[in-house]
DNA sequence: GTGAAAGCGCTAACAC
DNA sequence: GTGTTAGCGCTTTCAC
């Protein structure tokens, strides 16, 4: 299958030049004399000629796209990320290749050859939730691909990684439940494997230490999927207890939202009655404000510096031989507070 | 920058024979020897080989690769159309290189020459709010690239589309505010250069001629943005008016949403006051249920039959030299009833 | 059953 | 200032 595909030999035909010269004449090479720069740039523009980009990827072994792995696009944080990517790709000069792992091991192995096989000339990285292991990953690095990890980081490996401050953000949501008033508060807690699970956990640890408050094991209860049902069957759980909770952290949105399904059908107000905090995770879309407080996580920044990282790395490595430090960018999150999640009428603490 | 990439003469000169040998070898070619291929596939398996397949694309003129261009990514019906083209394009052997014109014409025509530069194998494309010409579309089909085109489609082109029955899905909409019982139903109106907002305002017509009710302009406001705010300033215009409408027939969800926002600042009750419906060309998440009733479309069916359509018009190519006929699959809308949108009490007309 | 050679489109020494 | 040549990794005639 051929197509209509106007190319350097075309125009060195057409004009009685090599294509050496039309190849310099379009770069703009110093050598080459004005007249035929002239010629050869008018012709090509008359011809409508497209530069093939295979052909100069599999010459130049660099094809100048990045590729990403990210678990799922329908999530608005993801789809951010994405934005952030493309913005600093783009600019750049880069074209960026998006594979979805849909949570999936098995998928993401199979994404990550088949990127390789593209010889993109570096990858952006966010794991799935059934990513315990990583030779997938290290029999890849060892090739020698540059590789940038974001929120969901593969911790060991020597690479440079962007993440959120889930610690802070999630302190900074428990202290302003506290602040609140509340002073039972439960942690629905995510899946067990990723590192944002241990760190807003500890976030939510540490902010009741140093308010002098009991850590109760009773109050936290695991959502290890992510699902709006499983945050409502958890919060369930909670409020069937003798003394039940009188605020609930979620570790995403989804199970926030299904704490705050349970909650209402158990005919307690929000936030009067049981506060709900959630972790934007998984935060909808932009043009929706779901109806509670939550921890939002910079999207489009983290893309951005994901990709700026990455192609500082594979640009350093084209020049020098040695790889650059791998380094790690924290992001702070925003907590976004709508009064309609807020016990009110509380005293500040 | 070269990557410590395995290539077919690695196999070969470790073995002693042939890169021509090893090629068929890998493809188990019928001519080569039950014991070469073992050795060879032994040793490709043990270093790891992985094709190139920028090289292999500039031998067969062929990238397996389809080229995607949609508005933007964060919408659910986007995101989910993605998943849908996935699904057909892996399966069949394709990879699928994603681009967002955010809206933009001029985005819009960087991405399809860049996607031409990358030598994709045929284009999906839902064409941006902006575009009413379509020069650099026909630049590029007059090559010979396959397109097909989904949902904001270019009606002129020779090329096949597939889009939702919007028509029917607006007409339904509009009887069912009719069933309940309301009369004076209003209609906001999308993009004026988009196909889809004729037919879902034709439908809304039909509905009323159908029922013998006058289609009264002023009920007709314009939402060419297709934001939430600009569905609120359209609904509060329309609530000034002295004899008020009691249904909003939204041309999407964020119009809707706007229009809910709107009634409910001012005091009325939806459904009992207004009733509100929206259409989910923008519907937000699989994760929420918004609080409306509202035409659903559907994505990922829309992106198989795109796919579909595509790769059959690509191999069809590739084999005779005559084109396909172009074909339009037209696809059914769901109204999906949520309660809480509904006028309740009154009679079924 | 296997090897040699050509070529996909492009660029970058190396000539002159 | 321009042409010639080689080669990126792979497949595929055409030899033998």
């Amino acid at each position: 299958m051929k197509y209509n595909q106007v190319t350097i030999k075309d125009i060195a035909r057409e004009l009685g030049i090599s294509p050496s010269t039309v190849s310099r004449a379009l770069k703009d090479h110093p050598d080459i004399s004005p007249q035929t720069k002239k010629a050869v740039n008018e012709l090509a523009e008359k011809l409508n000629y497209q530069p093939n980009i295979v052909a100069l990827s599999l010459r130049q072994s660099k094809t100048n796209t990045l590729g990403v792995i990210i678990p799922e696009l329908v999530h608005f944080f993801f789809s951010t990320v994405i934005s952030g990517i493309e913005d600093v790709a783009y600019s750049a000069g880069y074209n960026v290749i998006i594979t979805q792992s849909n949570e999936s091991l098995q998928r993401e192995k199979t994404d990550i050859k088949a990127l390789f096989n593209s010889r993109v000339d570096g990858m952006l990285i966010s794991v799935s939730r059934e990513t315990s292991s990583f030779e997938h990953i290290e029999s890849i690095l060892a090739k020698g691909v540059p590789m940038v990890f974001f929120d969901r980081v593969y911790e060991n490996a020597n690479s440079s990684t962007v993440i959120v401050d889930d610690l802070s953000g999630a302190k900074e949501a428990t202290q302003h439940l506290i602040d609140q008033g509340c002073t039972r508060i439960a942690h629905l807690e995510g899946p067990p494997n990723l590192g944002i699970t241990k760190q807003r956990l500890e976030g939510y640890v540490q902010a009741l230490n140093e308010n002098k408050m009991p850590v109760q094991k009773e109050l936290i209860v695991s959502c290890p999927l992510g699902t709006i049902e499983e945050g409502k069957i958890a919060a369930e759980q909670l409020l069937k207890m003798p003394n039940r909770p009188d605020a609930i952290f979620a570790t995403n949105d989804p199970a926030a939202m299904g704490a705050m399904q349970a909650i209402k059908e158990a005919g307690l107000k929000i936030p009067q009655d049981i506060a709900v905090v959630g972790f934007s995770n998984w935060f909808f879309s932009s043009l929706l404000e779901p109806p509670l407080t939550s921890v939002d996580q910079p999207g489009f920044e983290m893309g951005q510096e994901a990709a700026k990282l990455l192609i500082r790395q594979i640009e350093f490595k084209s020049k020098d031989n040695e790889d650059p430090a791998p380094e790690t960018k924290v992001l702070k999150t925003r907590l976004i507070v709508r009064d309609s999640s807020l016990k009110k009428g509380k005293p500040k603490k």
